[in-house]
DNA sequence: AATGAAAATATGTCCGGACAAATTTATCTG
DNA sequence: CAGATAAATTTGTCCGGACATATTTTCATT
């Protein structure tokens, strides 16, 4: 229940560089001054380090020090799957459901979730936002085949991320993420939901989750104004 | 000069990873396993675990044991340049330089090259079709702070994906990518040139690429027309 | 003042051990 | 046989120490 102390000594220091304590550009503490004034041993000094290089907020060197290089947590900016992990997470974002509903698949919908027209789906529709009660920014539809299979149906009493999801309904662990991208006007129907002019574009993220053995277990269709939200992330490349 | 321990350690697991010794769905030996079959201390043995986790290879469950989720190591495909990556290689798409020219950086452009307003660069516009001659899908602008620096002067002279160019210029490899992904309408030039309707709403993808000391060397700007053209990609790869 | 060698510093690697927490497996009980 | 309980297993956390390697600093020499 209680956190690691590692985490605990992370969690300071990253204060302390989000504060400016320690600022962009210059040297953290040496570990063992780490250890000094944490009162704990070299290898969770250590561990804690390892957590702020994993955010990217600092880069260590062998004889030269612990280099202070990004003030905020970069934590998921290395995979697509950040793009949508930075609203869910890092971002810290809410998904509020709307509505829920047992739907007949129309054509789009069948290609998104490879079933025959007609057949019955659940359908989750909800909106994003950074905290809960405030302007949503985002729309999101979460769909899963067979209206009346219990994994559909738990579906419906559960909310969040799609790997929060999964997690929860004990499905294992996804397999692979397929995901299409691409611009699209904005339905008016969902302008009105995100308080946009009706005119908008909007960038579509629609993605696919499967588990180990193929199998897809949900899709979820997201959408975003896109003048009004960009996403940014950097991308550093190692080449040993 | 001689390789870590772990690393050694890791290096051997992800080839027998990789030659199917250790399946993709199996549990990988234990900690205490791989301490007795490479006489290394558990220290080491998560050390090297760690690098495979780094690589996306293993998944490590407390109480479980480490499981394997790919059989081969999950670099570029897990950034989102493989978006572009996707459209230079996988496609086989060719870049068909328009025209180049010296422009004096407005707010926009100087805004994305870090520059001062009215600073000389250079400006390469192009097209991006999948064979020489088609049909083009893509509207590509790169830029370089400079117009008459010799690297900018060679720019207008090579053509090609920005990763074979900066190859090809010599400058050693690129440090960090920044991306920024956004949707637009499409400016009716653009729309007269890809031959789409003119309200058509675009995918905007700017990438600024830094050398490792941080300057940058170049900024693309790609407009794809959203509807048209979708980016797909996987995450993680399925077992094969 | 410039150079180069030595010392000090800081992170990296590696070992040993101990206990905690989560999960799985075996066992007992009704 | 089903369900609860206990044991075994497996990874996670944390400590201590030692030496290696890369970098910076110091200092003697020229």
């Amino acid at each position: 229940m209680s956190k690691p102390r590692y985490q605990t000594v992370a969690d300071q220091l990253r204060r302390d560089i989000e504060k400016g304590r320690h600022q962009v550009g210059t040297l953290l503490p040496t570990e063992l001054q780490l250890c000094a004034a944490y009162e704990i041993s070299r290898h969770t000094a250590r561990e804690a380090l390892r957590v702020l290089i994993h955010d990217r907020m600092i880069e260590r060197k062998q004889g030269s020090g612990t280099l202070v290089i990004a003030n905020s947590r970069q934590r998921f900016n290395h995979s697509i799957s950040s793009v949508q992990d930075l609203l869910q997470y890092g971002a810290n974002t809410r998904l509020t459901i709307k509505h829920t509903e047992i739907v007949a698949a129309d054509d789009e919908l069948a290609e998104l979730l490879g079933c025959e027209v007609g057949t019955d789906c659940i359908h989750l529709h909800g909106l994003r936002s950074t905290q809960k009660g405030e302007a949503p920014f985002c729309v999101s539809d979460i769909y899963r085949i067979g209206g009346k299979d219990p994994l559909s149906r738990r579906l419906m009493e559960v909310s969040g991320a799609v790997y929060a999801l999964v997690e929860e309904l004990e499905i294992g662990h996804i397999g692979m993420v397929e995901q299409d991208i691409n611009a699209a006007p904005l339905p008016s129907e969902n302008a009105l939901e995100l308080g946009v002019p009706k005119s908008s574009v909007c960038l579509r993220i629609a993605r696919r989750y499967f588990d180990p053995s193929g199998k897809l277990i949900v899709a979820a269709v997201n959408l975003h104004p896109g003048s009004d939200f960009v996403y940014s992330m950097s991308l550093k490349q190692s080449t040993s």
